[in-house]
DNA sequence: AGCTGTACCTGCAGGC
DNA sequence: TGCCTGCAGGTACAGC
């Protein structure tokens, strides 16, 4: 589900597809996820998309952004005369748009030199679908100067990949009587970690996650810390885990699902010994990890 | 302050 | 077959 590698998966397929168009309409399907005034945004030209944690900031030439949170099951999916051929998921997405098509963004696409290129009509134009199943999402249009006092991404916690260094790690481990788990899914303590990546992270180091945080040992925090960033790298490779709706840019599926460790195997047999996948409740999340391995 | 439980939403799996 | 119930998840918020 859209954790982290998924969101930044999703960023670079904007950066690569979106950046650089102007935005010439937004066509509202269902205006459940929109805050703000969407109309504000007609007229100006994407220059940056940028990630906070799960989170989406596009920034635009007219000082205002639009955030978007994908939640659980929200896809952004880019078509236009070149990629209109690639194939996309027929189980993930089915169709383009379909019935889960809430917001629509058309284009005008920009050549190399800063022009704007013509475009016959509307209907041709380049488009973003934004899609959302269990419409749990969210698209701010909002000043770009006024994006980080959102609380969402105001108390976000460091990240890893980029501030969360071991030695942050280290310190937000150390005398917290937290449970393991819960405490490295809270995006305020770190960015970017939801639960298949911490279940896995946690079978990967070997640790319990019903352990209290500071019962980690120096060496189980620097495992822990290496092994977050090793499976998000492999998911990175795979192009996310599409276990419920993900896709990447394209509507093409990622793969990491299919690579987890213990994420969604209870009862099958530990990947690295003779212990059973158990499942228990943990912070109100499924939890996923081998009683026989994880100490 | 910090924790737990629940709401939000809807497709799907499982039970009868 | 088909209805019904419960479950999944990221975040926000109420309540202890």
């Amino acid at each position: 589900m859209p954790e982290l590698p998924e969101v930044e998966t999703i960023r670079r397929g904007l950066n690569k597809y979106v950046v650089g168009h102007k935005i010439i309409d937004v066509e509202v399907v269902h205006p459940g996820p929109l805050q703000g005034d969407i109309k504000q945004v007609i007229g100006s030209q994407v220059i940056g998309v940028r990630r906070i944690g799960k989170g989406l900031i596009l920034d635009l030439s007219n000082g205002y952004s639009l955030a978007i949170h994908i939640k659980l099951t929200g896809q952004l999916i880019y078509r236009d005369k070149k990629t209109e051929k690639e194939p996309f998921s027929k189980t993930k997405v089915g169709s383009i748009p379909n019935k889960f098509t809430h917001v629509i963004f058309k284009f005008k696409v920009q050549n190399a030199k800063g022009k704007i290129a013509s475009q016959k009509s509307k209907v041709d134009a380049p488009r973003l679908y934004y899609n959302d199943q269990r419409r749990f999402g969210w698209i701010r249009v909002i000043p770009t100067d006024k994006v980080l006092d959102l609380p969402f991404f105001k108390t976000m916690g460091p990240e890893p990949f980029k501030d969360l260094t071991l030695e942050v790690f280290s310190k937000i481990v150390k005398n917290k009587t937290t449970k393991i788990k819960p405490l490295i899914m809270d995006q305020t303590v770190i960015g970017g970690i939801g639960n298949i990546y911490a279940n896995d992270a946690l079978f990967k180091s070997k640790i319990n996650p019903q352990r209290p945080a500071k019962s980690l040992s120096n060496q189980e925090t620097k495992l822990l810390y290496n092994s977050i960033l090793a499976v998000m790298e492999k998911s990175f490779k795979e192009g996310g885990a599409s276990e419920l709706s993900f896709v990447n840019i394209l509507g093409q599926e990622g793969n990491y699902q299919n690579h987890s460790l213990v994420y969604g195997k209870a009862g099958k047999h530990c990947p690295r010994g003779d212990g059973t996948i158990k499942r228990i409740t943990l912070g109100g999340r499924g939890t996923f990890f081998c009683e026989n391995c994880q100490r």
